[in-house]
DNA sequence: TGATAAATAGAAACAGTTTTCATTTAAGGA
DNA sequence: TCCTTAAATGAAAACTGTTTCTATTTATCA
């Protein structure tokens, strides 16, 4: 487990420093997408001292590297982070819980088409991200957090 | 045209002022995205006296009562906005001249199914953006510009 | 034309993020 | 194990984009 992110680290070519494999950790541990304060905050819980930069810095090494990935807020200009990243695919998200669901469906394909027949362009890359209510929050209807 | 602008004004129980007009106007002359303060000089060309929070206000407004639309920055969490929102529809946004091409495919019925079988979750609204490059950047390669 | 509510400018506040730089620490070699 | 070096970190400050506040201006409608 900890000796997992070790080797994730080293993957990237980044030191193996406590604060590193805790944020690995602090994301391994949640369902729900988190800001960086929320992960900061987290974290402050195992270390005397801990700055927020430190909690930027790495979670931008981590996305970079493919590690972490992030979903955007559903209508705030604000990444939101999640637990490891295993291969492609996307996110549901639920607006009320934060609740974040792996969702394999990727239009991927179409997308391509699309673009080289109609556009005659490349993609470089897509979003695609779903912002519902999970089953738990439609259950108890009325009762949904703002968000 | 203005008097178009004049009406979609109206719907949204908006008064019609000169500034509204020439916002729409600035962002219906484009077919590239726009962030605030690209669209703030844009129209400063027409007034002697305006400020940002105006620009920012109104791109709100517009853009809660469906009259403009926007997409997010491929790598940065900013917002540029978008000549008129016509009907649900995705966009093909060029990372490299920054383009907008209206797409026409969108997975909602798949994205639908998904959620509701796969999570029992309830759809309220889903982010499909396409980054790529346009034809005419493909064309001249290497030439493409930071983004 | 006058009254009224909405819109605006300008300044200041604000939130989130990034930079800077001095200090600390991990990693690899003696 | 100790030393060296480059990388990582904390703290403060800077920065960027956005929002709030308040007095003034303006569109709308009677």
């Amino acid at each position: 487990m900890k000796q997992d992110f070790q080797q994730i680290l080293r993957g990237l070519n980044l030191k193996s420093t406590p604060k590193r494999v805790v944020l690995l950790e602090v994301l391994d541990d949640e369902s729900v997408y988190l800001s960086p304060e929320d992960i900061w905050n987290r974290m402050k819980k195992r270390f005397r001292r801990l700055g927020l930069p430190t909690v930027y810095r790495n979670l931008e090494e981590l996305y970079a590297g493919g590690v972490i990935s992030r979903v955007i807020h559903p209508n705030r200009q604000l990444y939101y982070y999640l637990c490891r990243n295993e291969e492609h695919h996307h996110h549901f998200i639920c607006v009320s819980c934060r609740r974040v669901v792996d969702v394999s469906f990727c239009a991927e394909k179409e997308l391509q088409d699309v673009v080289r027949e109609g556009i005659q362009g490349k993609v470089l890359s897509h979003i695609l991200q779903i912002n519902g209510l999970c089953r738990h929050c439609l259950q108890k209807d009325g009762a949904v957090h703002a968000y």
